[in-house]
DNA sequence: TAAAAACACGTAGTTTGACTTCGTGGTATA
DNA sequence: TATACCACGAAGTCAAACTACGTGTTTTTA
């Protein structure tokens, strides 16, 4: 559950920093593979991970699970 | 590093509430000898492990993510 | 001040899952 | 119709998440 709210929070976060799942790959020096399977919450990044997510997105690592409104 | 400050906010939070590391173990289904890795720095938890982590000590999952002031 | 409780820490082991590569196919857009 | 972007399956590797055991030190409390 936690993991598929984190993997949307990730890709909303790189939408709206306008970068391609291969371009955030690049950054962090992970397949582009793996970016897709924890953009859909079915892999979850190790707490290292997470640190070099928020970096490349410019968050604290907190932000990552801040979460919005479900529906409205 | 953040592991290092993760687990010294999971130190303090879990003494805030007033319990022993084998108190908290017991709650989370964890090893006494992980909780004592993750306090220290040693070893990081999942993220499965820091939804744990936060229900237990009754905090969101961002703020285990929220340090306060290294000295003053 | 002694005993008990709480914790640090070393070693060593098992098992999960974080992360990879390769390959296919779908959808949007230019 | 070409190409950029992404979902998704299968299958593998390896680090690290997590365990048990044992000893010793600090902290608490009676």
């Amino acid at each position: 559950m936690l993991q598929k709210k984190l993997g949307r929070r990730i890709a909303d976060l790189r939408r709206s920093k306008k970068l391609t799942q291969e371009q955030l790959a690049e950054k962090l020096g992970y397949s582009v593979e793996f970016i897709s399977l924890v953009e859909r919450g079915v892999n979850a990044p190790s707490v290292a991970g997470l640190e070099k997510f928020a970096k490349a997105l410019k968050v604290e690592v907190g932000d990552l699970f801040v979460f919005e409104e479900k529906k409205r």
